[in-house]
RNA sequence: GCGCCCGUAGCUCAAUUGGAUAGAGCGCAGGCCUCCGGAGCCUGAGGUUUUGGGUUCGAUUCCCAACGGGCGUACCA
């Protein structure tokens, strides 16, 4: 039993003792506190308690604690402070245990099993092969791989997928762009225009058309399929090597199209049609929305016959319920805000239930040069590159950069500025003190120290020690937070954290060689040696679980 | 106009989901290497958490209003 759960159940049993009452008793919420004085782990149970018994909480608290009964091997101390919070703080060889398990679990320490291998699907990018990845591309792409990595450390068997669409308007006009871009290469005067797709990509693509085809062949519009679909491969291709250059690979890539093919469209229109949820007028098909809630219908067939959006979308969605997914995460930015409802409610309509989906939005990354804010856009141009970035500041910087804010954050990119700060950025802090203990590891053996040896850890009880190794403790709960709230940002937060706390530790060795990591006292120097261990057990599983490299060197 | 998201140190961001004295990095001012990595450590300055109300033992967190920014608000995706 963990130890949150074993101190949860003991207040429980302390509070029928009491005979407190134990109606409706709020859940006993244990956690870490923000401060060290206040124990490791804390409850607010006797402050709820006593305004429902009217009493003084510090009294309730007293009470409370007059008869627990706590195993002191694992907790030594227990005191009542502040406005009735209930302290803990744990026994030392407890605290040595864990950190042993920790050794002992290796790369699999921070893993859980409550996922239970629930059949998760995680949608994300799904950005139509229009042009490069953006850097906007990138804050979902890396979002939605470490939620992916993270699902997996927590026994979810995971789906990454990536949806698209190469038959609508849009890529009729990336098409187009091509040819005019192909006719200009020619020596043809054309007029291009405004809302055609900008980008110096188009050329390159224009070049490659032309030396496939003769250059008369671009002059004609029936021709339009060609320098689409030639677009479409070279765009796709390019971007496929962008997230493969960032550690990300999906399993499946989901063609809008095949959801007309096999007819999935169709029936959807039927079925709604059949529970009475569909219906025209104005020579539309509407979807009775109003009936889930929202205030007006929508449009799901246009009256020009053309499906809108919303159909293939709850086509899509219906076919990720059957393809038996016990949880679905889409990720989406923040334009697609007011869309979600409607698929949701699509689901609802045919019959599933939809809290099996998670939607989760992420802000934009809005970009600027100097004070002035530019508006991203693919068709206008106006984008850094996803590769640009990562040229320039390397990949994990890039993977860090969008993983240590959370999803709500409205991320402003001044590329001149990342270039600047890319030497600044936290991931090499953390990075190096991974490095940092590679190296002290490599210098233990030359000392002739067998560093791989096993220890109790007794003979640590310094302060800095005690701190690094409670924590090292709380990897497994990040982990499961991060994971259970679709967080990703928790682990970077805790790594610089862990960071510090081991620089510290190292540190103290310089001002007094008593703490010296490596000295002529062997014991000593083991139990220190695989403190150094389990903080790089620590550092590598979080950098993994962030699809970030943990370098022996730097 | 209406709806959703956001507003925290000069800058970029945290804050264990309603907890105790709001924390880091960068930048700024100082200090620390004969010796395990100075890509590091320590000290300091810097805040009415945009503003004003409310809810309660307790609010950066929840509610209302205002201000500022983003995104929507289509028979575009």
């Amino acid at each position: 039993m963990k130890i949150h759960q074993y101190i949860q159940q003991s207040l429980l049993d302390a509070i029928k003792k009491s005979k407190f009452s134990t109606e409706d008793l709020p859940e006993i919420q244990i956690g870490p506190g923000k401060q060290k004085q206040h124990g490791d782990l804390s409850t607010n149970i006797a402050i709820l308690l006593a305004s429902k018994e009217k009493k003084h909480p510090q009294d309730v608290a007293r009470v409370i604690v007059h008869h627990l009964n706590l195993d002191e091997s694992k907790i030594s101390q227990i005191n009542v402070a502040g406005p009735g919070f209930i302290n803990f703080t744990f026994h030392l060889d407890y605290v040595r245990g864990a950190v042993n398990e920790i050794i002992e679990l290796g790369d699999r320490y921070g893993r859980d099993d409550w996922g239970n291998g629930k059949k998760t699907q995680v949608e994300f990018v799904s950005a139509n092969p229009t042009g490069p990845l953006t850097i906007g591309h990138g804050r979902q792409a890396v979002l939605g791989d470490t939620i992916a990595r993270l699902l997996e450390a927590t026994h979810h068997e995971v789906t990454r997928e990536y949806y698209f669409n190469d038959a609508g308007r849009q890529m009729r006009i990336l098409g187009d762009s091509v040819r005019l871009r192909a006719c200009e290469l020619s020596g043809d005067k054309i007029e291009f225009p405004d809302d055609y797709y900008q980008g110096e990509y188009i050329r390159n693509i224009a070049r490659q058309a032309i030396k496939e085809k003769k250059s008369q062949y671009a002059r004609s519009e029936k021709h339009i399929p060609y320098f689409q679909s030639l677009a479409e491969r070279v765009i796709f291709d390019d971007i496929k090597q962008t997230l493969s250059r960032l550690g990300i690979a999906f399993d499946v890539y989901y063609n809008e199209k095949s959801l007309y093919e096999t007819g999935r469209v169709k029936r959807v229109i039927q079925e709604l049609r059949e529970k009475n949820l569909a219906y025209n007028r104005d020579g539309a098909v509407w979807f009775r929305t109003t009936h889930f809630g929202q205030e007006q219908d929508r449009v799901i067939v246009k009256s020009s016959g053309e499906p809108t959006y919303r159909l293939p979308d709850i086509a899509y969605h219906k076919d990720k319920m059957e393809r038996g997914f016990d949880l679905v995460i889409d990720i989406f930015g923040a334009d697609h805000i007011a869309t979600y409802p409607d698929v949701l409610a699509g689901l609802e309509a045919l019959g599933y239930d939809s809290s099996r989906v998670k939607v989760l939005i992420h802000q934009f990354v809005t970009l600027s040069e100097g004070k002035e804010k530019i508006k991203m856009s693919t068709r206008k141009a106006n984008f850094v590159t996803l590769d640009e970035l990562m040229d320039e500041v390397g990949v994990d910087a890039t993977r860090y950069f969008f993983l240590n804010r959370s999803m709500s954050t409205h991320l402003n990119f001044d590329l001149s500025l990342a270039k600047t700060q890319s030497e600044e950025n936290p991931v090499y802090y953390v990075q190096y003190a991974h490095a940092r203990i590679c190296s002290i590891l490599r210098y233990g053996q030359q000392q002739g120290i067998d560093t791989e040896s096993k220890t109790d850890l007794s003979l640590l009880k310094a302060p800095e020690e005690i701190d690094l190794m409670k924590t090292l403790m709380m990897f497994p709960d990040v982990v499961a937070s991060a994971a259970r709230e679709f967080e990703p940002h928790r682990i970077p937060t805790y790594l610089e954290e862990v960071a510090t706390v081991y620089h510290r530790f190292q540190h103290a060795g310089k001002k007094d060689d008593t703490l010296r990591v490596v000295t002529e006292d062997v014991p000593l120097t083991l139990d220190r040696l695989a403190l150094c261990r389990a903080t790089r057990i620590v550092l590598a599983n979080g950098l993994t679980l962030m699809g970030i490299s943990k370098p022996e060197k730097m």
